[in-house]
DNA sequence: TTTATATACCTAAGAAAATTATGTATATAA
DNA sequence: TTATATACATAATTTTCTTAGGTATATAAA
């Protein structure tokens, strides 16, 4: 996923999600972009990561397509489905856990709650 | 590595570093414990997942060790090596940006700094 | 006494999720 | 015409985990 970051491994799906909820719909290279700005380039999402996990998470119904064409170029853009839009309040939630778990393990509290 | 938690993938290396560096020398059974008292239940580290990534780290000579037995049961206590200790100060700095990171794209940032 | 649970180590087979390396194609800037 | 950006995709491999099994001792429960 990316420049020497392992530890992202497992949360690309609930990454996605959000950025999908926050956003709207979104097409793939529009999400790899979006992760290297928010990240300040520290996080590149490969396409070899992002593409199949799009396409997992359309198959489980989470997510919901249409394609467009643009400037001569095709488009896929990807949206929450309505199972979509309960899964990733879950998803958000064991995240919050994890974080949390992971501080506690890493000594890593924050300063404040 | 846990119930139902495959967010916890890659950050297994950072979490054993982390708790031989608080706690001087741990032998196996002893980190799965004290990984369960940590997150109250919510992080079930497995056998199958520890003893080989704790074999990987000895190779790789960020672990030393030493056997000891204690009522009749072998244990094999794991401490830092002198690289081990130079290798976990930069891992948790991974790991604090890998948290930063993530609270970034999940729209987690926590109530201060 | 035998069964279950806790302690303590380990590995092998398989699954899941990533990286690396490709491939196709268009638009634009150098 | 070459490189870079945009835009999709997949195949082979690697990494890392789960699941499932194995060995062995100590102790509590049935």
């Amino acid at each position: 996923m990316a420049i020497r970051n392992e530890l992202f491994k497992g949360t690309l799906q609930t990454i996605i999600l959000n950025l999908l909820e926050e956003n709207g719909r979104m097409y793939g290279y529009e999400i790899t972009q979006k992760v290297k700005t928010i990240t300040q380039g520290d996080l590149l999402l490969k396409e070899g990561a992002l593409y199949p996990a799009l396409h997992k998470l359309e198959a489980e119904g989470l997510l919901e397509t249409m394609v467009e064409v643009v400037d001569n170029r095709v488009r896929k853009y990807y949206l929450l489905s309505e199972e979509g839009k309960t899964e990733v309040v879950s998803k958000l939630q064991e995240a919050r856990e994890f974080i949390n778990n992971l501080q506690l393990l890493l000594n890593l509290k924050p300063q404040l709650k």
